[in-house]
DNA sequence: AGAAAAAAATATTCTTATATCTTTTTTATG
DNA sequence: CATAAAAAAGATATAAGAATATTTTTTTCT
């Protein structure tokens, strides 16, 4: 559903939003480390959500990533956007298209009346769903990043 | 979300489920030119449906491939199981693994109690929905197959 | 039996996602 | 200023999915 790099962006997140305010910036090696991720793959993702200003990144000694935006708005949404692209809020579900209710001129498919109510709740759910909102639920109950 | 291979096949299957009772076998190159896919890519896919026993397939002439279950008893779950298998209803949305309600020793995710509400709505969509109902509904309304 | 039609099986190519490696740029610090 | 630390950028490798091409097997029809 996700790709990888999505995933991993996400989790990423998610963990440099849990550390603590006092900490500054963190280094990629050890958040790949933390994570159990592959340290040159995450960088890369990590600079595409640098580039989209979701995270501030530092070179030199003492550099690394931290949140630039507030993580009460910083949704899923935003994250997977700027990775995989929205593509999958918007295609059909069998074709390899636009679905008609983004593109009203196109004729529906079989199956798009059901899925577009999924469909709906799934969009609702990254775009409502904040980096805050995660890391709360993540420290209240037993979880894993 | 689902892959082409996959897509194919359930557009080729309520193709097939649509075409008048009368007509026995259907050709492989028909279905693709009617559909406008891949002539051997989607060789390659419905031969799979034929090993699932949801497919009928004859060689030699006038041969060519037919429903060999009801329509009524052919599930969109059905599908996507014999082709894409079942991981993306049972693969945690941010982790490469299984998710905590499948594997009930592993730790939740943050997002898995909002997301597993949506995901089993799409189960129930995938495993309630039959080809016969698809069909009725593509032939009711101006629908694109 | 022999020829032709059609799917099955096999092998090969193409493309993209995933991952790694190397070099360059930036910056803090002695 | 020189050095080292760290990310950025670019190039390369690997794997998987997607698509095509080729050969083999099965079946029908003459
Ligand atoms: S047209 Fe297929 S899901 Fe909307
Ligand atoms: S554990 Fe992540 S979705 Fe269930």
């Amino acid at each position: 559903m996700l790709s990888n790099s999505c995933r991993y962006g996400i989790r990423a997140i998610i963990y440099l939003a849990s550390l603590p305010q006092t900490k500054g910036k963190t280094g990629i090696k050890q958040i790949a480390k933390d994570l159990e991720l592959p340290t040159p793959f995450l960088a890369k993702i990590l600079q595409q959500l640098a580039k989209q200003k979701i995270l501030n990144s530092t070179k030199g000694p003492h550099g690394g990533f931290s949140l630039l935006k507030d993580s009460k708005n910083i949704t899923l949404l935003d994250i997977v956007k700027t990775i995989d692209g929205e593509e999958i809020f918007t295609n059909c579900i069998i074709h390899n298209e636009t679905c008609s209710s983004v593109d009203r001129s196109k004729k529906s498919c079989p199956v798009h009346d059901d899925f577009s109510r999924v469909r709906t709740d799934l969009i609702k759910l990254f775009r409502n769903k904040t980096i805050y909102d995660l890391v709360r639920t993540a420290k209240s109950e037993e979880i894993f990043i």
